[in-house]
RNA sequence: GCCGGGGUGGUGGAAUGGUUUACACGAUGGACUUAAAAUCCAUUGGGCGCAAGCCCAUGUGGGUUCGACUCCCACUCCCGGCACCA
């Protein structure tokens, strides 16, 4: 007799699937679309390990389940291919970034393969390749033209040993990883994109999104909304005015002092002569201690006073104004007016330097007054947001460049405005001299460099290119610069679900009508991780693009489910340092595609995480052994026990796939396979077919017919077959079990007590007792209280 | 500190007001085998008992209910996120 061999049929399939073009979606059907993508990954020279799979399997059960309910499926998948470690990796070898990313994607998409996942592969996309970042560029130009992104000087974290700017995962514990020097900060103009102006949208279609409230409540959080109100507090014998954000603006009475952020812009000017060497000094310590070290700090506080007095609006006292770390630069207009009487923070502050204390009465709540202050002039009511723009250049090599030149002589033109109406846009305005590529000079690519080393002054490794940097001016023919810093990996990954929708389009981003069929995603699956920065951000770009009316919605992803992480065996996160990795291609070689699937959805709930128990394989693989076996053994009919089985079986499944139940889905299966008896061909096709989302290698392999399982219809069940004739029912004294007995389905509730009142068991409980109460659910228990 | 999610056998977990521990792993005993592996059968929360059976158990304490893993209150521990946010 034939043995379950998964090595013999699953690369047939494999194969077969793929010249048969399967699971490639139809830009028109008459059916319903359904568009379920996993968040793509970053190619790493590592390869998957049995941790990517868990979504990628979860998706393609759905994918498979959607297409037999007669949905036209698109299920796509690409390469997030940008980043940081191919650059590194570039340093170290001299080996170009394209090419080591190429053999990444080969290895990641072999894996992919021998998983048996049914993605679309005609759509494959990879962020790195021009052809798919010319859409990226004509992106950032897009919000550049709309005035969305400025520049700004900011600080970045620099190592002065390396002489490089630093990622923040290459800042370990205030060092810097490599050479283990203190990191610093530094300065460097970078550009910024105004996602805060979209930051009450963001905040209010979270309430439209049927996504975990977890991550709803991260975003929100995030993007922290506060009511309140802005004041003005007039500095002492000078024209300045400093301003404040409070949430309080009712305790302005008790207003004893100003504190500003040590980077506030005002505080060289309002400084006196002499506190300045101290004041300066703080600020010094401050900017070497940003970060890290300033949150593993004890909350002692620390300040110095400026020499300068401010003047109360509300009772025209005069306050010092002081300069401390623990108001944060970025967060309202970096000042804040101190309340010692009522903010912890303050008071403690206020005790430490023996600042007056003032305990107030309030006679106002904050509406009255925020509208007394308004009134006199001082004050306006305002909402303020934690959300910061977003930082939006790297001072890296293999990254999209950003596709702007810097003209003097345009500059010149802005600054004089001698410039007619239309001739630059609203980005060009907002920042002179930066002017944006033509359309038709898009992709700007990425020039191959023999030298990927930092510059050793902060700029990108692009600026060493003097060829590509010194061009011509696109707008007046002068000499100009090309921007040399390249975008975030973020920028790549923030629209790539549309470009799936039509992935060759030289014209356009995508065709206007495949994305008007496709779009949204109606079905986003990967892991928590990205609750704020890829899911905001992709919501932000989604939101201009509709503004625009590019697309016609304005929310990327309908349905969002996080993953759980898969734990190596000893409970720890797997990594390559940690040596406790365990990789897809070793479990496929051993058990098959089928059982390493079938595992990484019956290990437990989609969103928890787990640790990986290569002996659990083992459970699954008996369990396809065993359907390889009945399937040696069909017989002429199904017995009625088998068929009932059956047919809750396809209850159950349907329903478990549909909540993203694997698990339970799956020992269901398990259930009807431990007690099926007879089974005819017919009735074990249709358990193939609920199976063959989960296991497609084998489902087809026995399904015996001349086109593939997944063109069939899942199976409907026979709901008059899902009740049994007869039924179990909970027999209770006092609501304690002491019983079961076994009556014809619908029993009422006068038959069913007399049955039990006929019971010996039941006399023993009773005994003399009366029965004061019955209570009687259908078809499961009957209570009797006595 | 704040927000979110949790605590069920030796282990992963199932059950969302009605038989706690489905399904699986592991373990123990048995069958087959020269032997091992594989496979098959049985047992597998704790206690008392020869047995029928009874009692106890879902982090802790209380409450609601005929009946609570499930709902309510208080506490506790674990995990994840955020954090000097004015």
């Amino acid at each position: 007799m034939a043995e379950y061999n998964p090595k013999d049929f699953e690369l047939k399939w494999q194969k077969k699937w793929e010249k048969d073009k399967e699971f490639e979606a139809k830009d028109s059907s008459k059916k319903p679309k359904f568009f379920i993508l996993d968040m793509f990954p970053y190619p790493s020279g590592d390869g998957l390990h049995v941790g990517h799979p868990r979504g990628y399997v979860g998706t393609d059960v759905i994918a498979h389940y959607m297409r037999m309910k007669g949905y036209n499926v698109l299920h796509p998948m690409g390469w997030d291919a940008f980043g940081l470690p191919a650059e590194n990796y570039a340093i170290k070898t001299g080996i170009q970034p394209s090419i080591s990313t190429e053999k990444n994607i080969k290895r990641f998409k072999e894996q992919m393969k021998s998983i048996g996942l049914s993605y679309d592969w005609s759509r494959e996309i990879n962020t790195s390749d021009p052809v798919y970042y010319k859409w990226t560029q004509w992106l950032f130009l897009l919000l550049f033209k709309k005035g969305l992104a400025y520049q700004e000087e900011l600080p970045i974290n620099w190592c002065p040993s390396c002489k490089t700017g630093l990622a923040n995962e290459e800042v370990v514990a205030g060092k810097c990883e490599r050479c283990g020097t203190e990191v610093t900060k530094k300065n460097i103009k970078q550009w910024v994109l105004k996602i805060t102006d979209y930051a009450e949208k963001l905040l209010n279609d979270l309430d439209k999104l049927d996504w975990p409230e977890k991550i709803k409540e991260m975003q929100k959080n995030w993007i922290g909304k506060s009511e309140g109100a802005d004041i003005d507090f007039q500095v002492k014998d000078s024209d300045l005015k400093i301003k404040v954000f409070t949430t309080r603006p009712d305790t302005i009475f008790g207003a004893t002092f100003l504190v500003l952020a040590p980077e506030h812009k005002l505080v060289g000017e309002i400084t006196t002569p002499e506190k300045s060497s101290e004041v300066k000094k703080y600020q010094e310590a401050t900017k070497n201690k940003m970060d890290v070290e300033r949150q593993l700090e004890e909350k002692e506080k620390t300040g110095v006073f400026t020499g300068a007095y401010a003047v109360n609006p509300a009772n025209r006292k005069e306050i010092p104004i002081y300069i401390a770390d623990y108001v944060l630069p970025y967060y309202g207009y970096g000042a804040i007016m101190a309340v010692p009487a009522h903010d912890e923070r303050d008071f403690a502050f206020a005790k430490k330097y023996k600042l007056l204390i003032e305990k107030i009465e309030l006679d106002k709540n904050i509406e009255q007054a925020t509208k007394w202050l308004e009134k006199m002039g001082c004050a306006k009511k305002a909402i303020n947001y934690k959300l910061r723009d977003w930082v939006f250049s790297r001072q890296r090599y293999w990254g999209e460049p950003i596709p702007l030149v810097f003209c003097e002589k345009c500059k010149e033109k802005i600054e004089k405005e001698d410039y007619k109406k239309g001739e630059f846009s609203k980005g060009e305005l907002l920042n002179p001299g930066w002017i944006a590529l033509s359309e038709k000079d898009l992709p700007l690519t990425l020039p191959k460099l023999e030298k990927y080393e930092p510059t050793g002054t902060g700029e990108s490794p692009l600026a060493q290119a003097k060829d590509w940097v010194e061009i011509t001016c696109p707008k007046c023919g002068g000499k100009a610069v090309r921007e040399t810093n390249t975008m975030p990996q973020w920028a790549g990954s923030c629209w790539y679900f549309i470009r799936y929708t039509d992935p060759n389009n030289q014209e356009e981003i995508s065709d206007k009508k495949l994305m008007k069929y496709w779009l949204p995603v109606d079905f986003y699956v990967g892991g928590a991780e990205h609750a704020v920065l890829h899911l905001l951000y992709s919501r932000f770009w989604i939101k201009v693009l509709y503004d625009e009316k590019i697309i016609n919605f304005d929310e990327p992803f309908k349905k969002l489910i996080t993953i759980g992480l898969i734990l190596a065996p000893d409970g720890q996160k797997m990594s390559k340092s940690r040596g406790n990795v365990i990789n897809p291609d070793d479990i496929i070689e051993k058990y098959g595609a089928d059982s390493l699937r079938l595992y990484e959805m019956f290990m437990g709930p989609f969103d928890q995480p787990i640790s990986w128990d290569t002996q659990g394989i083992l459970g699954v693989y008996r369990f396809l052994e065993k359907v390889f076996n009945l399937s040696q053994n069909i017989s002429e009919k199904t017995d009625s026990e088998t068929k009932r089985l059956l047919n809750k079986t396809i209850k159950k499944v349907g329903e478990d796939i549909e909540n993203q139940k694997f698990n339970t889905a799956i020992a269901c299966m398990m259930e009807f396979i431990n007690s099926a008896e007879k089974i005819s061909l017919e009735d074990f096709k249709d358990f193939l077919k609920i199976l063959s989302p989960f296991a497609p290698h084998l489902s087809e392999e026995l399904y015996q017919s001349d086109k593939s399982i997944f063109k069939d219809n899942w199976p409907k069940y026979d709901k008059k077959l899902i009740i049994d004739s007869k039924i179990k029912i909970i027999v209770q004294i006092n609501g304690r079990l002491r019983d079961t007995i076994e009556v014809e389905s619908d029993s009422s509730e006068a038959e069913v007590k007399d049955m039990i009142l006929q019971s010996e068991k039941v006399q023993k409980w009773i005994q003399e007792k009366k029965i004061k109460k019955v209570i009687f659910i259908k078809n499961k228990l009957i209570n009797l209280v006595v």
